[in-house]
DNA sequence: CCAGGTGACACGTCCGGCGTTACAGCAGCC
DNA sequence: GGCTGCTGTAACGCCGGACGTGTCACCTGG
């Protein structure tokens, strides 16, 4: 597989959706879509992973079923960031890199990479 | 303010650019949006506010100044979800919540909300 | 047989990110 | 004074993605 370092390849959130969640709530397509406020074509579209998570359709998973927005929408970043197109990556090689100092770092709470 | 629980209001993400990263890099706009390999007026946008990091540009700025992708994206949802708008939390009274059991919770990993 | 849930496709709309171009202000420097 | 570079702002158009609507076919249970 091409996929990098340590971390396994997600499963888009969609699918998390359809195979973990709707089943343990035995709730069905249409009637969660129903729920979501949403036409059934578009939760399929969630579903199959051809549509994003996004920051709308998080908030309203939250009421659904209790799990965060903020969990919806990073693993739909996640799953972004593992799929990015080759074009980016090529860019990439152009953007010089700059050092920041520890200081800023800390003082904005960052994540080192 | 109309702000809820604890957290304090977070700054656009573009915001921490302006004002923290460049300063602390001595790097103009416009060698920024040279670098990043942007046009000057893409990067004014998101150092303004009114444009949001994309999954692109959060990529690009992890190379550019370190910071994780990962960093920008949630900041920027953070964002996005404090200034969800007001028919969208319309929608959410009508939302119905379902209770997820714990051992899912604990399967996926995902916070409580 | 018929009704409901489902997967899939096409079409159109809307919105947001991005590039391009253009203008104005303001510093510094010859 | 004139030139150059950095900046903020605005308007236009393109393009892709999310969403709704409509439609079809399949399957299963009553």
């Amino acid at each position: 597989m091409a996929s990098r370092s340590g971390a396994a390849a997600v499963e888009h959130p969609g699918a998390l959706l359809r195979n973990s969640i709707l089943p343990a709530l035995d709730v069905s397509v249409s009637q969660a879509a129903k729920d979501l406020l949403i036409t059934r074509q578009t939760l399929h579209r969630i579903l199959s992973g051809q549509a994003a998570i996004t920051p709308d359709m998080a908030i309203r998973l939250e009421k659904f079923c209790g799990i965060s927005s903020a969990f919806w929408l990073e693993r739909q970043q996640l799953h972004e960031r593992q799929h990015m197109s080759d074009e980016v990556r090529a860019l990439l090689s152009r953007i010089p890199s700059h050092q920041l100092p520890d200081q800023i770092l800390k003082d904005i709470g960052a994540r080192y990479v």
